[in-house]
DNA sequence: GTCTATAAGTTGATAGAC
DNA sequence: GTCTATCAACTTATAGAC
């Protein structure tokens, strides 16, 4: 496999850099070739329908860039046998990830790989391509969650509904977060993981 | 107080049903005046500023609708007295108002007043006095959730906290329910409320 | 106060030179 | 395959008639 594909590797890095910020509506594509140098014929040449089908490239990088930092936080923060049950425990992995998101989207630094709410607000009414693209790309994270939780030996249907609750206050949180200018939301989040999906509980 | 300011408020009414739906950037004056009958002239009349300054009441225009009908959903939802202990029970008030979004949200009606989300998940870094009303926006609806909190008894710092998180998994489950086409994401959550936020856990 | 016509600039997209 | 020049349509905003 050769490398000749550079000029389209960074179209899609820049378009998805763009997008997450400042979403699909308010990145132009005069912003995209202006910032990755690189001219607009060739864009159309890469991406011949267009705008819709560079973000839809845009969207698809990000979903493998975000599951395999999913993949790797869980992995570092997995103790499966350490523990004084049988059974892994997924909450201290869900914690560093939320930990994880609040230290990336705190200080209005650039993460790598993020978030495609912006997007899927904007276009999930205007644009069937892209509003499917965004959804097959939260079920994919969903499906890492519930993974996870059915590892912890969660009922499957449990495990699924704590995997779309998962994922709601993540996007929540990074909602919050780049309104606030501040990671402190997904930070009290994170502090709140433990006790919201404590797997054993008694009614007061 | 006399109602000439009629016109005035069709825009605003207008606005916010086309941000909500599209986003700041993807609604264009041209669709306002469309939409409203009213005549681009009559808007720059009301609105000197223009987009920006339309954008921004039609922001605060929702703030008010969304903490009315919070306010209504807690208020027909709270048990105080009726259960066997002291305190009233938020858990009901919650769960009813996210069944209540998933209603809103599920099958792509219109609904008054709705999520700011997609504009603050766009503008949050393009404008500043937009940025800010969103985030006012936000602080004045985790009061409400963090007063009903304090009404149940749990301490400042950890109604504050779960206020923050009630309002990452509606803004989160908002999302994913747009994104799906579908209300099931906000039932699903809806239906987990109860052991999220149980009050009294023990761990396993 | 209400509305029309138009300005000045930007958008996504294309044609065609090299 | 790579890039420049240009297009028609659209954007926000304004000037000024009524």
């Amino acid at each position: 496999m050769k490398e000749k594909v550079k000029s389209k590797d960074v179209l899609i890095e820049t378009a998805s850099r763009l997008f997450k910020v400042r979403g699909y509506c308010g990145v132009g594509l005069n912003d995209i070739i202006e910032e990755s140098g690189i001219p607009k014929g060739s864009l159309y040449y890469y991406f011949p329908e267009g705008k819709e089908q560079l973000a839809i490239a845009a969207i698809d990088n990000t979903k493998k860039l975000v599951m395999a930092d999913i993949q790797r936080v869980f992995n570092e923060n997995s103790h499966v046998g350490t523990s004084n049950l049988s059974t892994s425990n997924p909450i201290d992995a869900f914690q560093a990830y939320v930990y994880e998101l609040s230290r990336v989207f705190g200080e209005g630094g650039d993460p790598i790989g993020s978030p495609i709410g912006t997007i899927a607000g904007e276009k999930h009414s205007t644009s069937e391509p892209i509003r499917l693209a965004c959804e097959a790309t939260f079920k994919d994270w969903q499906s890492i969650y519930t993974e996870k939780f059915l590892e912890a030996d969660y009922a499957e249907q449990q495990a699924k509904s704590l995997a779309t609750v998962f994922h709601a206050l993540t996007e929540g949180g990074i909602l919050l977060a780049l309104t606030m200018k501040s990671g402190k939301p997904l930070e009290t989040i994170a502090e709140q993981i433990p006790s919201l999906f404590a797997k054993e509980l008694v009614e007061k």
